[in-house]
DNA sequence: CTGTTAGCGCGTTCAC
DNA sequence: GTGAACGCGCTAACAG
């Protein structure tokens, strides 16, 4: 059997103060402001304290200080593999300061996201939104009452952190350029993504500068599943090498290529974006880099500063990408066979 | 610039009871408890309310209630794919009974697991351990404080849910057997892994009673990388079938294999364990079913009958596993061609 | 340096 | 059905 005693209620600070000849104010002391007290009391009350086992109320504390000690970060979809990573890099350096975090799973759905943000509003100190799916004027809202950063969302305004594929997207254009390529079709993701916008947006404007014919290919979700299903459409479009939204989808495409016999990168390049798969395709995937860990980092750093300055001029923080050639990108056949 | 208004105190209960013209229980109750006013004073204090932007204030609550309405998860490593589709299994459920869950990242580290316990103790009502690196001693401690569940992690008298991957292994060394197979290599994973001894234990018996060679081989961590470095060395074992601590080290292997161009499935079959890569190899991976979705559902249930009844008897919950045939199994060569 | 006095915002007795 | 008073555990003034 077994038995939580929830009533077996925990040591207070009163009992410590008691225990140990002192006020409460010296045991609230002892705990979070040692440099104000001897040296010796401070011992004498740690040491009664630790006999009894006393451990601070958070919710207490937080309830007189209003200081919670904690942010909430909301991600679209935590399965997807582009956020562990964030998440544990902010996870990280929110320990660094001492806070501990909320995480909270939006599924990619408005409403779930300001459900939950309500639900977090009142005990947490600041927030982080990825890639949010909300309207400017909800995310106005909740900035409002916490301090917020964004993540993949550029709300002018709104302290902000933006990893812009734009640029290692325009490095994989000119790399297929360089290799002989002149067809490529870039396969896109969510209409609503401003990540998706970046990146069409770079490989048109890269595709001009090089001379290159453009096709597009839209994938209704960025899966697996999905680029497995456009890769026919891929080879129909007669291009030589393809881009695809993000690593998903290009491993999906690789797969729908095998499946009809398409050599890559013999008789077709591919090319992923955000290289969560590092090289565990096969062949290893060309892809961009994606810098999703330094923005965890960097949006933590920036919403503590917030925190501590109670005001911050409109951040704007761009993180740049860059290419990562691998083994699924080659010259084009017909060039190679003249 | 971005003034958080900090200062600009969140309306309060009181406030609310004077905008509404009633006293501030009034207030509590409307919220809490309803059918305990008149049902058209419960719509002008809501209405009020809403009007000035008033949201309870948790902490508040928590303090005077001693329920917080927040769970604590801990998993030891959340960019593991195996972690994510759980997460978000428990988080779900958690939503469902208007929890929030603080997420945890032990980081592989007993210490840092204590620390975040330690630090969570005071604002959740209950704890779910994921593969708990903790000694029992520590896990028996934690679970005196706070009601606590176990997922993969076997402690009598405290309730826990178990993926009993051994069912589904046992099922792949005979898929093997039966097609052939007289000699396979187990790639094992963490020594200190529950899952792991369940896996190599079952590797074992079954091994055994279809009287097949087995041949141990060791990867340090359960990552594609060092898959990928074993590969030669389960090659050398003879064996003609390869079955994996996880669906990682099982890419990493067959990405090995392919350098050395030793063909999959026709010159070795591959298994996997936890199929958390679906059908995203090539090619598709046979693998054994992880339930890990299930185990964060049934571990939050479980939890909050806990919190419930206050006490529970020794709950021992095992979720069984399956063998998922794909493309990576076949019949060894050598029997193909006589 | 240390003790005293007020709350933080809310839920919960009790009377009315 | 509704209001007044008290307490949850702690910290922030203010004394001394």
């Amino acid at each position: 059997m077994v038995t939580p005693q929830k009533s077996a209620h925990a040591p207070t600070i009163s009992q410590v103060a008691d225990a140990a000849g002192v006020s409460r104010s010296s045991v609230s002391r002892a705990f979070s402001k040692p440099h104000m007290l001897r040296e010796d009391t401070v011992q004498h009350i740690l040491s009664v304290a630790g006999k009894i086992g006393y451990v601070p109320n958070h919710t207490a504390r937080a309830l007189s200080t209003g200081r919670h000690g904690n942010v909430a970060l909301i991600v679209p979809d935590i399965a997807n593999p582009f956020f562990p990573p964030l998440i544990q890099a902010a996870q990280k350096r929110a320990d660094l300061s001492n806070f501990c975090v909320f995480l909270g799973n939006s599924n990619e759905d408005r409403g779930q996201e300001d459900k939950l943000l309500d639900r977090f509003v009142s005990q947490v100190e600041g927030v982080v939104l990825v890639s949010s799916r909300l309207s400017e004027e909800r995310i106005k809202y909740h900035a409002a009452r916490r301090p917020l950063v964004l993540i993949n969302r550029d709300v002018s305004g709104i302290p902000r952190v933006l990893i812009d594929s734009g640029k290692g997207v325009a490095e994989a254009v000119r790399h297929l350029a360089d290799l002989g390529h002149v067809h490529i079709v870039y396969v896109s993701g969510p209409r609503q993504s401003w990540s998706d916008r970046q990146r069409r947006k770079a490989v048109n404007e890269a595709g001009a500068t090089h001379g290159l014919k453009i096709s597009m290919i839209h994938a209704a979700v960025p899966t697996y599943e999905a680029g497995r299903q456009v890769a026919p459409d891929a080879v129909a479009t007669g291009a030589t090498a393809v881009i695809a939204f993000d690593d998903l989808v290009a491993q999906g495409i690789m797969a729908g290529l095998a499946q009809q016999r398409v050599k890559i990168p013999e008789r077709m390049s591919v090319v992923g974006c955000d290289d969560v798969l590092g090289a565990a395709t096969y062949p290893a995937l060309t892809t961009v880099s994606n810098r999703s860990i330094e923005a965890g980092e960097t949006a933590l750093a920036l919403l503590f500063e917030l925190l501590r300055a109670q005001t911050m001029s409109d951040m704007r923080h761009v993180l740049s990408t860059e290419l990562v050639v691998r083994d699924s990108t080659a010259a084009p056949a017909l060039r190679q066979l003249p």
